[in-house]
DNA sequence: TCCATTTGTCAACGATCGTTGACTTTCTAA
DNA sequence: TTAGAAAGTCAACGATCGTTGACAAATGGA
């Protein structure tokens, strides 16, 4: 036994992993709709039937590729000052860091059109933006606050990303903190924003 | 011959309005995937075929469907002072108003899966929303001042209307202009936004 | 009234999709 | 070495899709 994983070292569920990554690289690419699984079995060269064998479905395998884990509660103890400038910057990380994998692309590629991918990203913005600014701001208006946030995050990432808007793309790191950061920073903090 | 009409006054292209008003319907609330021509053609109480009959193919159908005018030329005569909160008002009235059509929510809803949805959606911005802001700010920055702009509408038009996210859902006609009309204000015209 | 154009109906085509089951090959443990 | 499980291959199913063409009904001007 060449023992490192709890039981199993498991020879070929790199397979399962191959389709896997074929699934989330296809699915963030065009949509639930847009990639077949035979497409998905193409890009993982192998037979579609297997896609099937290893994941029970198409909606199984969607499921297991849109995981997301925004890694945000390490920011819980930040300082309120600085909250803005911190979220756009783990932002930027999130979509184009080489860590993280294409989990918000996939969601946000489906979730006009496929309600399992739109609930998934409510969750998402429940379970993961609204702590942290809950954290931050007075909880009685963390759910707007956050709600606001996500406006603007969701939107700079359809623009840049999805849609790919000429001049949005254009935008260095540096100019979308300038620029996106003071607006998350009233959201998640300003007294203005009743 | 009751004319009215340049030449036909014509009998049944009522028809052809009621298919079309079926498929703006259907593809809002579907998107161009999610929305059959059979669909279309059940809405409209009418047989499949007439759908082809009258449009030629389900992509000109979309082509007719996802037509947008956001009637912001009128806007270019606004002072600068105001700009922020002018914008996400007439971004009311487009999303909620009962004149306007459904032709942002067809836009939108398919953009992140359908190319030509995503380069009519660009076209959108590049040629309505970009005029207004090169009309009171530097026509420099214009591209990436109203770059900046659709990013915080479209995110916007993505959390209340598409994904239904109940914080932003929520929010009231007041609360949108307080909160969204200043950074629209600093991204039209701010200073700070290089 | 009659004929031609328009308008609508119906069934089917080819393609693609998710999914299944039978089969063969490969690997592993006794 | 050999039996059995695992991994992979192949062809086909039923369903749905966009689209087409043949045909019937309705309409309207002569």
């Amino acid at each position: 036994m060449t023992e490192n994983q709890p039981k199993k070292p498991s020879k070929s569920d790199r397979t399962r992993a191959q389709i896997l990554e074929a699934a989330r690289l296809l699915f963030a690419e065009h949509g639930y709709d847009g990639a077949s699984i035979r497409d998905v079995a193409a890009q993982a060269s192998i037979d579609p039937a297997m896609v099937i064998r290893y994941f029970r479905s198409k909606d199984e395998l969607f499921a297991r590729a849109a995981v997301v884990d925004l890694q945000l509660p390490a920011l819980r103890v930040i300082d309120r000052t600085a909250i803005g400038e911190t979220l756009i910057r783990r932002f930027l990380e999130i979509w184009e860091g080489p860590a993280s994998g294409p989990g918000m692309a996939i969601l946000l590629r489906s979730a006009t059109s496929n309600e399992f991918a739109a609930e998934k990203l409510r969750d998402v913005f429940g379970n993961q933006v609204r702590p942290v600014v809950a954290a931050v701001a007075d909880p009685a208006d963390a759910g707007r606050r956050a709600g606001l946030v996500s406006s603007q995050l969701l939107g700079l990432a359809m623009c840049r990303y999805l849609l790919r808007l000429p001049p949005v793309v254009a935008l260095s790191h540096d100019e979308i903190i300038q620029c996106i950061g003071p607006t998350l920073q009233r959201y998640a903090v300003g007294e203005d924003v009743s």
